[in-house]
RNA sequence: GCCGGGGUGGUGGAAUGGCAGACACGCAGGACUUAAAAUCCUGUGAUAGCAAUAUCGUGAGGGUUCGACUCCCUCCCUCGGCACCA
């Protein structure tokens, strides 16, 4: 038999595969089968393929060969994401133009992940930085600007400096930014968001998803993605209570989860940036000291202060309505001015944040006895507060109540009494979509002196973006600089006018592409609603955990946005999600080129083969696990390659696989088949390892078992398995377009049965009983009269405990 | 601090209430070879023993159960996310 060439036989098939068209998709097949979308997070194009990338993509690509073999009807597309500022800085750096420099290693990409030998579709291929692509994002940008949910702020953004551009929160690393590692600071900047705000109910996930009504299908994400968009949504219900200013006509108003507590409340704190502490700035040097020294502070400053607090008394008072207390008034910037109303009011015997400031600056610490337990879930230490020498206070109409109860009792009493009204907050903020720099989608808007901001009308997208820039950072938009490009006229008066010279944020293009993958080229509008009925939502979406406060969160507002524009009618784009690891470098850190511990897949694919490279990511780990690479752990999936390829010698085309042979057979192939789905290649490869070691013992194998072992391994390895098939079995059709081996259950009744023998719950012996007689008389017949199980009964009495067919557990007293 | 994931041989990891350590790497011994590589075979949790075998063993401690890596409680460590969020 000739040898095994992984390096030939490889670009052979993945060539003629190529001619064949033996992937090609057909949205319009109109066999009877199933469709499935397998979705993998389109790349960044950085220039080099990654290892992680393969890992990545491997598992995929083996659910959706399995998929297909299976009967179904496979969707697995490829696109890349393509704007941002990886490309720009590359670009100012080697002196190249950033499309230039993007379409390059788009080229080298594809041409790589081709080495991969997937059944991706490269007929379907999404690029998000072609005009064909980003039209849409600016026909998306004006659909929202239309229902009022894309608008023109000015706020205290997050800049990076080194950028110099806005961030959004989600793109905020400790206070540093995501791209370069560098410090944010908060800048008063004009910019365009999107009111992601007004659908936050809606992103909600429901604790038990599946279960709510309103979702007619199942949806099973990571409870890690759940909670942490459900936390980063932050959800709260509570009270805004406003209390009157001693001496003065004014009020404050502040917000509370827990107003039970308030009858403990001895002082409130302000932001320095609320409007009350602006007012009497002019009146107060120590007040307006601090408030200046407070606005200078970066986000690092604050955080190097720790829990330490700063602040000022600014001499008011303001009176609890609760029990008419006065309390003090005070300036502090751990307040935040875009969280609630910029106004906390001090609970110093329940809050260990606001038993700090009263410490720090001797305000009375009152603690509060409610409810049955005679407690407020009190947070504070009780022996500090006993300490501090603070007053208890019986709040009597509360005591029968637990305390979800008393805090709706007290709720309801203060709205009553007109002190305050019921509300809702949220953490999440309006996503900040304005990108200060060249290389992203051009915001389809005009400035005109007359008429003010006015959108591009629809038919004159797509506003291209111009290839004569100066994009280096000035700290405006480079696309300013382009004078004859942003001259424009007004479309709603003539008149001369400017078009906004900022980008989109890339996560935009990112949030809808999976609709567009389904026909690139649709001209109609930004994607193809009939097909995407067909396709859509995505079966499984296979991505980093990296993205579960952006990217996913995003493309399920998109989702939703859609869905109200009719466009779509369902809520979920992806029925199930699934986060990949990481490959670490052989080392155990993270790969990086100063490093010098990158693994190179090229390399990888020289020395070993793609199929090998493929089964040994797959074996290393579980895909959602972080590890490292092994540099000798993949020559055992080289063994493993080798041993299946000269099996083929072992074949004697005149002997027919026995009992035997045909349990271990369907054995593989269901424990194959089970674990493809669930994701749990590692197993699944482990299984296919264990019939080998099994086959390989035997002198001579069947046809059936070889050809069967083959067909499952196809999914792992597709180049070796079609070389084998085709070439040495002379097999006409291609092993891919095989139907996945039926599993039969009747070869997977045993003859036989060990059944374990414990005495007093330690395994004892082991007993050999006919399946044909599984009943606890004979088993435990036979069990006593095992010698080494004898030993240990000793002649007495004994318990039956009887697992058919499973275990016998003898209980001696 | 809050939320989420983990903790199993020398290593990566199997097992989700029923023989802990599948499969693989590594290591040791053997076969083949003048020799090496490759390949194949055998062994490989710890302790005691020539051995059969026994005892211990899944982060620690307790509990439920005939039986617990698996379920419950308390705690420790670790990774990830969020965080003066009122």
């Amino acid at each position: 038999m000739k040898k095994y060439l992984p390096k030939e036989i490889e670009s052979k098939w993945q060539k003629t595969w190529e001619e064949e068209e033996l992937y090609s998709f057909d949205v319009n097949d109109k066999t009877s089968r199933g469709k499935y979308y397998t979705l993998v997070e389109l790349p960044y194009p950085s220039g080099d393929l990654h290892i992680g990338h393969w890992f990545s993509f491997v598992t995929p690509d083996i659910l959706s060969r399995f998929k297909r073999m299976s009967g179904n009807n496979v969707f697995f597309p490829h696109g890349f994401d393509a704007f941002g500022l990886p490309a720009e800085n590359a670009a100012i750096k080697r002196k190249i133009h950033p499309q230039d420099w993007t379409m390059k290693n788009i080229e080298t990409m594809t041409n790589q992940f081709k080495t991969m030998g997937t059944m991706i579709d490269w007929n379907y291929v999404t690029i998000t930085c072609l005009p064909e692509y980003y039209r849409w994002n600016q026909w998306i940008f004006l659909k929202m600007y239309e229902k009022g949910l894309a608008y023109r702020g000015k706020t205290l953004s997050n800049w990076c400096e080194t950028d110099q551009t806005v961030l959004a929160n989600e793109n905020i690393e400790n206070g540093k930014c995501w791209r370069c590692g560098n410090e944010v600071v908060q800048k008063e900047v004009a910019q365009w968001f999107l009111k992601i705000t007004e659908y936050a109910d809606r992103l909600i996930w429901p604790e038990n998803p599946g279960a709510s009504p309103e979702r007619s299908r199942r949806v099973d994400w990571p409870m890690s993605v759940r909670v942490g968009q459900n936390n980063w949504i932050g959800k709260k219900a509570g009270i805004n209570i406003t209390y009157k200013i001693k001496g003065t006509n004014e009020t404050i108003t502040c917000f509370t989860t827990r107003p039970d507590t308030n009858f403990g409340a001895t002082f409130i704190v302000l932001a320095p940036e609320q409007t009350f502490v602006k007012s009497i700035l002019n009146k107060n040097s120590e007040v307006k000291a601090y408030v200046e020294k407070a606005e200078k502070k970066s986000e690092l400053d604050r955080m190097a202060e720790g829990r330490k607090k700063t602040g000022v008394f600014t001499g008011y008072y303001a009176i609890n309505n609760l029990n008419g207390r006065e309390m003090s008034i005070w300036v502090s910037d751990f307040v935040l001015a875009g969280f609630g109303t910029g106004a906390v009011v001090g609970v110093p015997g329940h809050d260990l944040r606001d038993f700090e400031f009263a410490t720090q600056f001797g305000i009375d610490i009152i603690r509060v006895v409610v409810g049955k337990d005679g407690d407020t879930s009190a947070i504070t230490d009780k022996k500090q507060v006993q300490e501090k020498e603070g007053t208890m206070i019986n709040s009597d109409f509360l005591n029968d109540l637990d305390i979800h109860e008393a805090t709706k009792k007290v709720m309801e009493y203060i709205e009553k009494k007109g002190w305050g009204k019921k509300t809702v907050t949220y953490h999440i903020r309006d996503w900040s979509i304005s990108r200060q720099r060249y290389w992203g989608t051009p915001v389809p808007m005009i400035h005109c002196q007359k008429c003010g901001i006015v959108p591009v009308p629809e038919k004159d997208l797509p506003i291209e973006l111009p290839y004569e820039v100066d994009f280096t950072p000035k700290g405006k938009p480079p696309l300013a600089s382009n004078e004859e490009w942003v001259k424009t006229t007004c479309p709603k008066c003539s008149g001369p006018a400017t078009r906004d010279a900022e980008t989109l944020d890339t996560f935009f293009d990112s949030s809808w592409y999976f609709y567009r993958y389904v026909n690139p080229g649709y001209t109609n509008g930004p994607f193809d609603t009939q097909k995407v009925k067909k396709l859509l939502p995505v079966d499984i979406y296979f991505g980093g955990a990296e993205h579960t406060l952006g990217h996913t969160l995003y493309a399920r507002f998109f989702t939703k946005f859609f869905k109200d524009l009719g466009l779509i009618d369902f809520e979920e784009f992806a029925s199930k999600r699934i986060q990949h690891g990481v490959v670490l470098g052989p080392d155990g850190n993270r790969m990086s080129k100063s490093k010098g511990n990158v693994v190179n897949p090229d390399d990888m694919v020289s020395q070993y083969g793609a199929d090998v490279v493929r089964m040994y990511l797959c074996f290393m780990m579980p895909y959602e696990a972080i590890g490292p690479w092994s540099t000798e752990a993949i020559e055992g999936m080289y063994r493993f390659i080798n041993r299946v390829w000269y099996l083929y010698q072992n074949i004697d085309k005149s002997i027919k696989p026995d009992k035997k042979d045909l349990f271990f057979m369907h054995k593989t192939i269901k424990k194959v088949e089970q674990d493809i789905p669930e994701v749990k290649t590692n197993t699944a490869i482990a299984g296919m390892m264990e019939w080998l070691n099994y086959l390989s013992r035997k002198e001579k194998i069947s046809e059936e078992e070889y050809k069967t072992f083959l067909t499952i391994l196809a999914p792992f390895a597709p180049h070796m398995t079609e070389e084998l098939w085709r070439s040495e079995m002379k097999e006409k059709e291609s092993i891919h377009l095989q139907p996945w081996p039926q599993v039969e259950e009747k070869y997977l009744t045993e003859d036989e049965v060990n059944i374990p023998v414990q005495v007093n719950g330690k395994v004892r012996g082991v007993i050999t009983v006919s399946s044909a007689d599984l009943s606890q008389d004979t088993v435990v017949k036979k069990a006593t009269e095992d010698e080494k199980v004898k030993k240990y009964l000793e002649g007495k009495d004994f318990k039956v405990v009887y697992v058919q067919g499973k275990i016998l557990n003898l209980i001696v007293k």
